[in-house]
DNA sequence: CCCCGAAACGTTGAGCCTCA
DNA sequence: TGAGGCTCAACGTTTCGGGG
């Protein structure tokens, strides 16, 4: 990772470390780089990983762990739980992993109360940014989000016809995670709601 | 006692709207 | 005019629990 796109003075959750997260993206670059086939196959199951990956890399490199016995349907959150929090944790002692090639949007099936980590991720299949590196996380966002920043989002999704079952998504999520990201490549700039090279072309003409 | 639907988990793509 | 906000459709996996 590159240590001087950190930002130290971002809030986190008790216990957990620049460092811890730093691991867990190198990690999930390192672990996924074989992996893009799948990205370009089906993102979203490529998206799946990458959140899941995280929360392995944090559970052996930082004080929240996976939890170790299965709960019941209704409480699998959160991902992660502060070591020796109790069962179940408070949302103070939770952490949801979460990955996204989004910008700022967050989507979850939840509106619990907790701190979330989000890695913002890109794959880079030409390696422009760092070679032998087709994974890119360029941003990771941290924050402790309330059961009101939720608002549900309804589907019509039954037996006629419709896909995704109902979700919530994060209200206003560019404002809410303003102050919220710990890691931010500088070398990467938002254009057209994309993650794009900082020093890349303008915008190209028309 | 097995099977299968419901419900939990994980997301992206696309379109339209608002507002500075 | 573009960035951000909002909404909804589509997709894939795993677990639970009740009915046949």
């Amino acid at each position: 990772m590159r240590p001087h796109d950190f930002d130290r003075g971002v809030a986190l959750p008790a216990g957990l470390t620049v460092a811890a997260v730093s691991k867990a993206a190198d990690y999930i670059e390192r672990s996924l780089a074989d992996l893009t086939d799948i990205y370009f196959d089906q993102a979203n199951l490529f998206s799946g990983l990458v959140g899941g990956f995280g929360a392995r890399a944090l559970d052996s490199h930082s004080v929240y762990e996976k939890h170790r016995h299965r709960d019941t349907a209704a409480q699998r959150f959160p991902d992660l739980r502060r070591r020796g929090s109790p069962d179940p944790p408070a949302p103070r002692d939770s952490l949801e992993s979460k990955a996204s090639i989004r910008a700022w949007q967050l989507q979850a099936h939840y509106d619990h109360a907790g701190w979330y980590v989000v890695w913002r991720y890109l794959v880079d299949p030409t390696e422009t940014y760092e070679p032998g590196r087709p994974v890119i996380v360029w941003r990771i966002d941290i924050a402790f989000l309330e059961q009101s920043d939720w608002k549900y989002e309804g589907s019509g999704a039954s037996s006629a016809g419709g896909g995704r079952t109902e979700t919530f998504g994060l209200i206003k999520p560019a404002a809410r995670l303003k102050g919220c990201a710990v890691y931010a490549r500088s070398d990467v700039v938002l254009r057209g709601g994309k993650p794009v090279p900082a020093n890349g072309d303008r915008r190209p003409p028309p």
